[in-house]
DNA sequence: CTCGTGACGGTAT
DNA sequence: TATACCGCCACGA
């Protein structure tokens, strides 16, 4: 059985529930890869369109879109976040503690 | 093989 | 609490 770290990461991604947030680092570390938190960005952005992988749930430690404020990639996440019922503070950020999918 | 890059994380200041 | 820096590791040139 031959799974790739990048199958492996879509698999853990399309477990996150609606309603509920996860971060890079939490999806490595269930994937079997803690010390790379960065090959899940890299994993899903080969994926981002014309899949049905919730990509949107996935969010960095700090509660925040790892995108800029002003680009197209970070309107669409948060549209579809807030879609999910989860609310935005004025900075940006969401209360990872009351959304968090697992520890 | 080496070098540079990055949708990150943790610690230090 | 916010910012800066360093560490990790897969990928592509």
């Amino acid at each position: 059985m031959v799974e790739n770290n990048f199958q492996k990461i879509l698999s853990v991604v399309q477990s996150v529930p609606e309603g509920k947030v996860a971060t890079y680092g939490q999806i490595a570390r269930i994937a079997g890869i803690p010390r790379n938190a960065r090959q899940v960005g890299y994993a899903l952005h080969g994926v981002s369109e014309g899949t049905d992988i919730p990509w949107h749930r996935i969010i960095n430690t700090k509660g925040q879109i790892s995108f800029p404020v002003d680009s197209s990639g970070y309107a669409i996440q948060r549209a579809l976040l807030e879609a999910e019922g989860i609310r935005f503070s004025l900075q940006g950020r969401i209360s990872i503690k009351k959304y968090q999918w697992k520890r």
